[in-house]
DNA sequence: CCGTAGTAGTACTAAACAGTAATACTATAA
DNA sequence: TTATAGTATTACTGTTTAGTACTACTACGG
């Protein structure tokens, strides 16, 4: 909780004060101190920091007391300045060339590779083939659901149980971590994936490589229709 | 711009050099130190950060070369990870008692003022009061709009030109920078905004407060009546 | 072949700043 | 006298920024 606190700009300490504030509402800061186990000049400056971020209020009186903001308030709050920032840095970018079609990208880290994949997904325009193992799949749900909505061919290769409505699935016992994902023929995602921050894969628009794992898929998809006679 | 990257997690530094890659594409750690006036050595720490944080991608080669992760796709990426932080941390939390019935909460800074106003706003069930200058209902437009749309009666008292389908507006050449807020006869919110973070307002949910803001808005209005014939 | 310049990358040190931890002090209320 | 309230200050640790030193490689001219 306290790292996911952290994520809205709190300190650790801000954090386990808002807390507090929480399961103590109307707390002077010398309850805060004592009740954190903090010095009260810490105290009193994570009090001050929470309401100058709009994670606390302070109810002034003698002696003043603190009542937090509720987390949805605060954290909507917070993403939506967010937004407001993406938006004014989105508009203010030139448009990027594509590497793609120029070499290879290394993408490291499973969170990198997801986020990586799912861009993909949500950027494709007629069809998709993904291979990956069933703990993976999942990341990607409301994506593949947002393509089948939006009438995109969508060819899943994973573990069962798995289903998903529009979408063609083959169901393979596979072993190991594998990705395999390409879009419109034209992006493809693969290397190993599930293992934290040492997985790595590879992201490329070349042609020659996208074929080579066009056919890969396709020859997997034959040995499982085969395996199912 | 700098400042709106900080927002994402990106030291001053890397937002420069993220900047750089935009412009620059597919650039080596030297040509970015180079670029950027700085140490290759806090080129290189900068590069790694960037891709550990979904920021840039690495083209493995002979040498090295960095390419951006759009801007759309990275801050889009780190806010749909805080909206699941937020998920988390919403429902771990108890509710949290309601502490404007028993005083009076300081809310301190436009930001601050102008976040509590909007939650206020969306909160309130069947109507609404706010007057508050031309430079500062504007902030409002979305959750007045939201309002009007689902039947809430709203009342504005504002500066023209405003004009807002569906609520009831009142001009007012009004000079100062006040803002008053009364959502469903049960709270208020009042103060001086338009000052930077040097503004304060006063929060309550106090059934006499309230009455009394509400007597003094309806008296403004029979004012401006007077005023128009 | 050697010397020079530029490129590529890493290891290390240092200053400034931020976050955390703590002490000391003043003032007030119970 | 004790507890509460609040601020000022110091110290330590970690981070950010700035920089130096070093090794290794490539290209080019003499």
């Amino acid at each position: 909780m306290l790292d996911k606190l952290t994520d809205f700009d709190l300190t650790r300490q801000e954090a386990a004060v808002y807390l507090l504030l929480y399961s103590n509402p109307d707390v002077t800061g010398y309850e805060i101190a004592k009740l954190a186990g903090i010095s009260r000049s810490n105290a009193y400056a994570a009090l001050s920091s929470l309401t100058d971020k709009g994670a606390a209020r302070l109810l002034e009186g003698m002696p003043n007391r603190y009542s937090p903001v509720p987390a949805d308030e605060f954290c909507g709050n917070r993403i939506r300045r967010m937004r407001k920032s993406m938006d004014i840095i989105v508009s203010n970018m030139p448009d990027v060339s594509d590497p793609l079609s120029e070499g290879y990208l290394t993408i490291q880290g499973d969170r990198n590779i997801i986020d990586t994949a799912r861009s993909m997904l949500l950027k494709a325009e007629k069809r998709v083939y993904i291979s990956v193992s069933g703990s993976i799949i999942g990341h990607f749900t409301e994506e593949l659901c947002f393509l089948t909505e939006n009438k995109r061919k969508v060819v899943i290769i994973t573990n069962p149980p798995f289903d998903l409505s529009g979408a063609i699935i083959y169901h393979s016992n596979r072993q190991g971590n594998q990705l395999r994902l390409i879009t419109d023929s034209r992006r493809v995602l693969t290397g190993d994936i599930d293992h934290g921050k040492e997985s790595t894969c590879l992201l490329s628009g070349k042609r020659n490589l996208v074929d080579v794992f066009k056919e890969a898929l396709q020859n997997e998809i034959k040995l499982i229709e085969l395996r199912e006679k």
